[in-house]
DNA sequence: AGGATGACATTAC
DNA sequence: GGTAATGCCATCC
């Protein structure tokens, strides 16, 4: 090809794979960052959580939250309305990730490596 | 270069 | 059941 011409081109950003995945989650259910990092093989949950911060609104942002099932104080209780309206599994002010953790199935896995492949 | 900073995770008490 | 100490990864002084 071009010698020049870089041919690993990024169609994504990593900021955009998060926020394409995030969009993916079902409504219900939910992410953790380390979850999209690991699923992303790029960056870590801290580097998720930086994502979200300056994620838009289109972006499902309740979705993604703690292992622990817990979310950041200030967003608590916008997400919590979420969360009651979608009727994701929670206790109190924590997420049963056991049941509302989202497993992609293997079509949408498939997306999901597409996003990672873009990456790398 | 070196340290502080985060929408975090794991381990140890 | 918590909280606290460490580790982690990238970014920004």
């Amino acid at each position: 090809m071009h010698p020049l011409a870089l041919p690993d081109e990024h169609p994504l950003d990593f900021t955009d794979a998060v926020h394409q995945l995030a969009k993916m989650i079902p409504a219900g259910h939910v992410l953790s960052y380390g979850d999209i990092a690991e699923l992303l093989e790029s960056g870590g949950a801290r580097q998720v959580g930086k994502a979200m911060q300056v994620s838009a609104d289109e972006v499902p942002w309740w979705r993604v939250i703690r292992n622990d099932g817990l979310i950041t104080e200030t967003l608590y209780p916008s997400a919590q309305a979420h969360w009651l309206s979608e009727k994701t599994p929670c206790r109190g002010r924590k997420v049963n990730m056991a049941q509302a953790r989202w497993k992609p199935n293997p079509l949408q896995y498939a997306e999901i490596q597409k996003l990672a492949d873009s990456l790398s």
